[in-house]
DNA sequence: GACTTGTTTCGATGTTTGTCGATACAGTCG
DNA sequence: CGACTGTATCGACAAACATCGAAACAAGTC
């Protein structure tokens, strides 16, 4: 990000990304995902913590998905969600930016 | 974001300041005020390298500005700003998911 | 003070997003 | 097969957002 001036479809590609993030419910749904013991968890464990509607977690579930920022797979009645850490990795270190870049040190 | 499942007020400041990474103008805005020489940039650098008005362009920093992700200042004619390095940080810390918390390594 | 250039704010408009209830689909168990 | 549970999709609606042109504001110059 400091090195190059982040061309126009890098800099889309990304806002996709990080337009997953910018909404509180999902990033709570990321993090208990995260969080949960073996890495994933099934829908049925993510709708009880809010205070919204069934179809309104999966259709966030479904934006993370569609962001590859989470994996998904049915295996018998349910459906497991899981944290791809690959897409976590690129926007973190996207937003490292090097002390030295800071204006104070410049 | 994998100890704790992220509390409702967190999560909600946290998505207010990925909600300022989520357009691709504001992701390049960041990018070209870090990458530029003494790490600040004034405004009338930042409107060239883009199709929209400089009204847009100006509402686009507003929105950087409110995130708490730049500052800014008068200096005589220009208004310069400048990247909040601690604010990125606080969002990268964020994102690094321990590899152990992986589905994969579970 | 009047003019000029750089920047922000305002008001309006079309589009996107979050949410819901109703419904459809998938798999399990009698 | 039929009933039941878990999950996804659909259609609708209100709120939020990106964008623009016009106008206001700020600082410098004549």
């Amino acid at each position: 990000m400091v090195r190059e001036p982040l061309g126009e479809e890098a800099a889309a590609e990304l806002s996709r990304m990080f337009k997953a993030l910018a909404d509180p419910i999902r990033l709570r749904l990321l993090s208990l995902i995260a969080s949960h013991e073996g890495g994933e968890a099934c829908v049925c464990d993510l709708i009880g913590p809010f205070d919204v509607s069934q179809p309104t977690i999966s259709h966030h579930l479904k934006v993370l998905r569609e962001a590859g920022l989470v994996g998904s797979e049915r295996r018998g009645t349910w459906v497991y969600y899981w944290v791809l850490p690959e897409a976590l990795a690129k926007l973190s270190a996207l937003l490292e930016i090097p002390a030295a870049s800071a204006k104070a040190l410049a």
